[in-house]
DNA sequence: ACAAAAGTGTTTTCCATACACCCATGT
DNA sequence: ACATGGGTGTATGGAAAACACTTTTGT
């Protein structure tokens, strides 16, 4: 194997979650050179006895307080250009984390220099991390279409109206209120009933649902058609 | 640098084409430990100043003798299970390759060891590639719905029948040749006519098409619901 | 003439959209 | 009572499936 030259692995992560002021992402503010000073995704070295998705997971962990399973989190693609860390060979292999907004402001964490910002707003970040998350994007976007990949921006219990914001917030558009829960209300393994309804709020209470168990949306929840 | 463990990077492929009897991917036999005589897909590691688009385009035209871009080739996930090669701590970033079926048949190039398999018997490879194959016949079959990345397996210039049986070898199901001429005809971009006709087959002469500029597929060719 | 494959027209069925309307709660 | 948001019913338009039918070649 010493033949062959060594490079160094990172993961780093995409972080997208929805806020009142729209989709926004987990940024981090580089305190040594390379690119001191400027916005980066959280991110960090791979451990030697580390599984890939392992390492996605602590650095989550890491950085927002969050134990094992209460995101979605995938493998967004590999980035691997020879002069894209000055420091050396580096390979990251990105992934993409899905959060409800987090009621609790991850207390005590290390996440100190980590904040949300609007993606509108995140720009010039360090390393090749621009386009990173606009990969991320692209694919959170494509995946509402046909998984159930929404789910994973609202908290365990949520109401249709939770999940079309998602929809609405992740795709800028608007969709019909009326048309929207029938749509995902008759897409099997989409959405089971929780037996409850909201209350206090206000207007007629909702029905509250828990995810479903299918991973794949038939039909699909289109997206409406602003060009595309 | 120094402090971070050092990982060896390699590409492996999937090279995917259609052939009378099927879809067939090219697999190597491996001539050293580990998994010695196991069948495999090719590979290998990536130099210090490469890219890693280039270097699956390396692997693949020293395996195939193709030149540059006369296939296409998307990157496919990255597997880096700390035990996947008893050698040491291998991350691979596997691609996927699709290839029209080679008229000529790859004479003189280091493709010695390498033969194409139907895919049904493509079992037992070496490390995790029976997952990575499996990830890319997925990435294959679902990027035919949305994309026109079935024109891949067609040389430059086809004809509807010839794309037709494409979706029917991937897809492992009939579709009715009017409706689908219909459909590929009717999506903007998707196909261009060359302005001629094949000559001396059996029946009516079919148009000859090349591929369009289209990068997605609106509306998208449905795949039928054998249960799904 | 006939077989074979390409391509078109037509009917039917289904689904998405649009929107009128009713329901259940807070104020 | 009224406003607010949840949820259902229904008409309509367009696309997809099913399939009859025509076209153009080779044998």
């Amino acid at each position: 194997m010493s033949e062959y030259p060594p490079f160094a692995v990172t993961v780093d992560l995409v972080v997208l979650t929805i806020r009142a002021d729209g989709l926004a992402v987990l940024l981090i503010r580089r305190g040594v050179p390379p690119y001191e000073d400027a916005p980066a995704l959280p991110g960090g070295f791979v451990r030697v006895d580390e599984d890939l998705p392992r390492a996605a997971e602590r650095e989550l962990a890491e950085e927002t307080g969050l134990t094992g399973a209460a995101a979605h989190l995938e493998q967004l693609g590999t980035y691997g250009t020879p002069d894209r860390d000055p420091r050396g060979r580096v390979v990251t292999v990105a992934y993409l984390a899905l959060l409800p907004d987090l009621p609790a402001p991850v207390a005590g964490t290390d996440a100190a220099g980590a904040e949300w910002l609007p993606v509108a707003r995140a720009r010039n970040l360090a390393f090749d991390h621009d386009r990173i998350l606009a990969d991320g994007l692209e694919r959170a976007r494509a995946k509402l279409e046909y998984t159930p990949l929404a789910t994973a921006f609202c908290p365990p219990e949520f109401t249709v109206a939770q999940l079309r914001t998602v929809y609405e917030t992740v795709w800028e558009t608007r969709l019909d209120p009326r048309n929207f829960h029938r749509k995902v209300t008759g897409t099997p393994g989409f959405l089971v009933p929780a037996g409850r309804a909201t209350e206090g709020e206000r207007g007629r209470p909702a029905q509250v649902f828990r995810r479903g168990p299918a991973t794949a949306l038939h039909p699909p929840i289109i997206r409406p058609t602003p060009d595309r």
